[in-house]
DNA sequence: AATAAAATGCAATAATGTTGCATTTGCGGT
DNA sequence: ACCGCAAATGCAACATTATTGCATTTTATT
């Protein structure tokens, strides 16, 4: 099973219409292995209206595809979810990476968090961490 | 000394010239216990430019006297740094909390955040944790 | 009071995100 | 293979958030 075949099955399994755009979109992040700002999408996506690439990305993100991070800057970066993410329940509670130098965000999974202990009275529902500094890339060209 | 001594004080610390709109910003940041959305503040502030307030907002970042987190949708919060940062130096490591239903930004220090190890060739500058759910008060509103 | 640097206000522009509606397209059923 | 409908797209208009350049005002200092 090729990848095409592999984002047909994907829309297919939510609902969702075996479109152009929808497949560009699925290469496009499968491609990469760091989210990808939806500014840096818009440039790369080619023929697509920029309304459209918005509400891929949304419908994406509430059936579970994809999930969004914001970055240092505040602006959105998109990844492919791993697989145990479904429709309103997003597993993405791995470690965000920001590199400061190339501005990349890098999804850590298999990272162990521990679990924080809020003051009484807060019911959390989601954790997310994040950090910033040098990625394996620029941290060599650095040295 | 009374709050406003204190922020003229802390202006001149900085080497920031005591205005009308900068004490306005402190003043309205330090009233409140969870951190401000910019729109917010530009709605309350009256009568200060827009680009003013942009202008105050990312002076007091650069200097350490307030630091800014991007809630769920991305938009920018500010909040009054606690007294040990400086410029270019911040210790905003704490938790922060978003509120799905009231939307507010609580910043939780004095949280025990255990520091997490990354795959080598990452070079960590900074962490943040952050969570969402629901803060105390619509927690009990819920009930 | 005079001065220089800093801060502000205003206008213009850019970037990002949203909404309504007409048109097109995918796809299940026939 | 065709039909019909819901879904998706494209376009235009608009809203919000953010940035830049420049003239004017204000602050702090001498
Ligand atoms: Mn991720
Ligand atoms: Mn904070
Ligand atoms: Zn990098
Ligand atoms: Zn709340």
């Amino acid at each position: 099973m090729n990848n095409n075949q592999q984002f047909e099955y994907l829309l297919k399994r939510h609902q969702l219409k075996r479109t152009e755009p929808r497949l560009r979109v699925l290469s496009l992040l499968s491609a990469k292995s760091v989210a990808t700002s939806q500014p840096d999408l818009e440039s790369v996506i080619g023929d697509v209206d920029r309304v459209t690439l918005y509400r891929i990305l949304s419908a994406f993100e509430e059936k579970g595809i994809i999930h969004k991070v914001f970055d240092l800057n505040g602006t959105a970066n998109y990844a492919l979810c791993s697989s145990d993410c479904a429709e309103h329940d997003h597993h993405d509670e791995h470690l965000h990476f920001n590199c400061t130098s190339c501005k990349k965000v890098y999804c850590l999974d298999d990272l162990d968090v521990q679990p924080v202990k809020l003051p009484a009275g807060f019911k959390v529902e989601t954790f997310s961490l994040s950090a910033t500094g040098l990625c394996p890339k620029c941290n060599n060209k650095e040295a």
